[in-house]
RNA sequence: GGGCAAGUGGUGGAAUGGCAUACACGACAGACUUAAAAUCUGUUGGCCGCAAGGUCGUAAGGGUCCGACUCCCUUCUUGCCCACCA
């Protein structure tokens, strides 16, 4: 009644295995494809999101496959990171021991879902075969000043008892546990991406088969703005303040400026004035608060007055100089020039303390501005008024000619500033790589010599809740000699942020097993870039924006020859259940393990894929699944009452519905795949199918449903597994029909329908149409405008 | 506040200047069955009509065009990302 799904597909999952059927070499005499997802965290268990992310790049990999390419599609597991001590803690086991279990289990749900992994390929972040070279990367790096140590402000998490990236704080809190972020102290490690910000903004227009919207992210976060440093003389001293604007146009109008609290200025500024007190006072409070909190857009913004005054260098005004909340030191100059009267924050500090207004550009067509009467700041373009010989121009026009002027007279200078960071690594945690330094009391910081890596984490590390990390209790671990003197040193305990591993994994996987670098030179060159490259969203800024800095640095070391990672990137939309993501805390999960059970792998698959275009946001629904149950049902019964010789009509169905599919493939757009394949499967009933045409359409489904075509492939009598079979080609000529169906328009709108030789002269046709009988009754004599003729299509009659 | 994406039947979705709603799900009716399941066949956007047919209809409004779900402008709504970024 129905096929036997439980049998069929573990009997072609032991088959694939042992045949290392999915198993890619280099060959020259092909084209090669390397096709990637994200490799997972090794939670233990697969989630939709995997099931639907791993499906969509298993179709494309066996249709590639089919095609004739040398397709390397590899898997592995990003497994150093905290849910390991976390789990570790409750359960009283080591993260070694947990993480490895978790990864046996993991291979195995996937090994159920089909997948077409290279499994000869297969690596783990957290092997020291592979964490060494991540310590022999961030020596090269540090050799080449892209590593450095230095104290500053970070983010901490109190729960995580660790430092995080700025691209962690998600909303405030720690992007793992929400837990909110603290300011603190440290000396930590970074990674200079600054330096390659230009490339990284510059390459992402060669990113043309990114999702725009990934791209628009990226250049959000490296952030460049272009505008004025203006230097602004402190009255009666000679101190300079620099402040960052976008506006120079609305210079003339500054009538305050302001500080950051922490601005290395501020303690000289008030030193001796009346205010310096009160002024001390602001300031340790405001620097004591979160970032977080201060830069919460809801909170009212403070300020005081230093007591000290600048000269506005374009017309020699003075300004009192504030303090201020909302100015951030990490920006710009950490100064700002206010101008009220045309930037929405400056109005409203300026009315909380009474600050003067002055407008400068008039709006052209609006009624006139009148400093008494604002209620906002006009933010919008006009005319510059107050602006001495700038008076009259097009404030866009004047932003760029003041620019110059202040440039040419030294009062400013035309400058870039970039919201993007370095990079801090440093993690206070266990289970990551080791950061391969050593602290001598004589030499200072010592790298760890490349002959003595990989710096191997101790697996018995004492783990409790309480007292830092771990590693620092390891004494073997931390006691060492220094390279340098041979004295007594200290090892550095942080290890390095899990993003660091998956920043280069892609360049590993072209082959795994190298032992003298982190990749072997012949075999990147062949199968690098990785041409296709699937995964979430949630990755478009972090780990994309990282894995393209490291390919940057290798292109620099001369190691490759390529500047970017990705060609075509696919972001797939999420499962949701009932509208809203799955997830373990809303309690809607759908365990693909028991869905698998139930319909087998291969419905599991197709469902996902049919039931929306890979990028857009896909409803869970089991009705739905148990659909593609039965359509599967229902191909498989055909082979049952095949017929020696087909219908010709059913053949030309065949070549349209190759046609159809091997572009909807290539373009990764499955669901119309699919649906072109069920109309092959209906028409199949309705004219009968034979052995040739029904081959073909399990060639077709084979993508989607591996083992149920491996399977019926064999019931047909191939020899051969149907991976080693040619995609199917299809003949232009039977896609040729001699009469097709004309549809005839009047002012647009359908009114009749004709059937014409494909071949017709337009005078034919016209004839043909005017003696149409519903044409003529519509027609009634009315004159005839235009006689529009989109061949092979349809008529449009104007009257 | 800025950026990006999207808005189509009861539902998932198709069509990207040329027949709106392909393909499914669901629903309804029928066949088979003692019955149910499974399977097969048919109907299924709204309104008017016995029917033939007509008419309205792709978030709202406007524009371009012989012709607009599709392109342009305005507005609304939803989702995502960034954000006291000067």
């Amino acid at each position: 009644m129905f096929y036997d799904f439980k049998v069929i597909e573990e009997k072609w999952q032991k088959f694939w295995q042992a045949n290392k059927s999915f198993h890619a070499e280099i060959d020259s005499t092909r084209e090669k494809y390397y096709l990637l997802e994200m490799f997972p965290y090794p939670s233990g268990k697969i989630h939709m999101g995997h099931v639907r992310n791993y499906t969509i790049g298993d179709v494309a990999s066996r249709f590639k496959l089919l095609e004739g390419f040398n397709v390397m599609h590899p898997m592995g597991f990003d497994a150093f990171g905290q849910p390991a001590e976390n789990a570790a803690i409750k359960n009283k086991t080591k993260p070694d021991s947990w993480t490895h279990k978790c990864i046996k289990e993991m291979e195995t749900e996937l090994k159920k879902m089909g997948f077409a992994y290279d499994w000869e390929r297969e690596i783990s972040t957290c092997d020291s075969s592979y964490y060494k070279w991540n310590q022999w990367i961030f020596l090269k790096m540090l050799e080449r000043n892209l590593a450095y140590k230095k104290a500053s402000g970070v983010n901490w998490c109190a729960s995580c008892q660790t430092t995080l990236a700025n691209e962690e704080v998600v909303e405030g809190g720690c992007w793992r546990c929400k837990t909110k972020v603290e300011q603190k102290n440290l000396e930590q490690w970074y990674l200079k991406i600054t330096e390659y910000k230009e490339r990284l903004l510059e390459d992402l227009a060669q990113l043309k088969d990114w999702p725009e919207r990934v791209r628009a992210m990226q250049n959000n976060w490296i952030g460049k703005s272009s505008g004025v440093d203006i230097y602004f003389r402190v009255k009666d001293s000679d101190q300079v303040i620099s402040v960052f604007t976008t506006r120079a146009d609305t210079i003339f109008g500054a009538t305050y400026i302001v500080l950051a609290a922490e601005h290395p200025m501020a303690g000289a500024l008030i030193k001796g004035r009346a205010q310096e007190k009160e002024v001390l006072k602001f300031i340790q409070r405001v620097t004591q608060e979160s970032k977080i909190v201060r830069t919460a857009s809801d909170v009212k913004k403070e300020g005081v007055f230093t007591g000290a005054w600048a000269i506005n260098p374009v017309n020699n005004e003075e300004v009192p100089i504030w303090i201020a909340d909302y100015v951030l030191m990490e920006y710009g100059t950490g100064a700002i020039m206010a101008v009220p009267t045309h930037d929405q924050r400056d109005f409203l500090f300026a009315k909380t303390h009474s600050l003067a207004l002055k407008i400068v550009i008039q709006p052209k067509c609006k009624p006139v501005l009148n400093e008494k009467q604002m209620t906002e700041a006009y933010e919008g373009g006009g005319q510059q008024v107050n602006s001495g010989e700038f008076n009259g121009l097009d404030n866009l026009i004047a932003q760029e000619k003041i620019a110059l002027w202040m440039e040419k007279e030294g009062l400013g200078k035309i400058q870039t500033h970039w919201r993007l960071r370095d990079w801090l690594i440093s993690r206070q945690r266990y289970w990551g790589t080791p950061i391969p330094i050593i602290y001598c009391s004589k030499c200072g910081i010592v790298p760890v010599p490349y002959k003595d890596l990989p710096v191997e984490l101790p697996k018995d590390a004492p783990f409790t809740r309480e007292g830092g990390n771990p590693l620092a209790k390891v004494k073997a671990f931390v006691a060492v000699n220094c390279p340098k003197c041979l004295g007594p040193a200290r090892r550095e305990t942080d290890t390095m942020a899990t993003f660091f591993d998956s920043s280069w994994y892609f360049l590993r996987f072209c082959s795994p097993d190298f032992g003298s670098a982190p990749f072997n030179l012949p075999e990147t060159k062949y199968w690098m870039q990785v041409d296709q490259y699937i995964g979430g969203i949630e990755h478009a800024i972090l780990h994309l924006l990282y894995s393209r800095f490291f390919t940057k640095f290798f292109q620099d070391l001369g190691m490759i020859d390529f500047s970017e990672p990705f060609g075509k990137l696919l972001t797939q939309g999420m499962v949701l259940k009932d509208g809203e993501v799955m997830s373990k805390s809303k309690g809607n999960i759908v365990d693909p393990d028991s869905m698998i059970k139930n319909y087998g792998a291969d419905a599991l698959r197709l469902f996902i894929l049919f039931a929306a275009p890979p990028e857009t946001e896909l409803e869970w629904d089991e009705r739905g699944l148990e659909g593609a149950f039965k359509f599967l049902n229902r191909v498989w019964r055909i082979h049952e009452s095949l017929k020696p010789q087909a219908d010709i009509e059913l053949v030309k169905v065949l070549h349209k519905t190759i046609q159809k599919v091997t572009k909807d493939f290539a373009e990764f757009k499955f669901n119309t795949a699919i649906a072109s394949l069920m109309e092959l499967t209906n028409a199949c009933y309705q004219f009968g199918a034979d052995k040739e045409v029904f081959s073909k359409l399990v060639l077709m489904l084979s993508p989607i449903v591996p083992h149920f075509s491996e399977e019926l492939w064999e019931i047909l009598g191939h020899k051969e597994s149907i991976f080693k079979a040619a995609w199917p080609k299809y003949d232009a000529q039977l896609l040729v029909e001699e009469n097709m169906d004309l549809v005839i328009q009047i002012n647009g709108k359908v009114r009749s329908k004709i059937t014409v030789a494909r071949d017709i002269s337009q005078a034919a046709l016209e004839k043909l149409v005017l003696e149409d009988e519903k044409i003529i009754t519509w027609l009634a004599g009315k004159p005839l405008q235009k006689f529009i003729v989109v061949p092979q299509k349809l008529v449009n009659i104007v009257i």
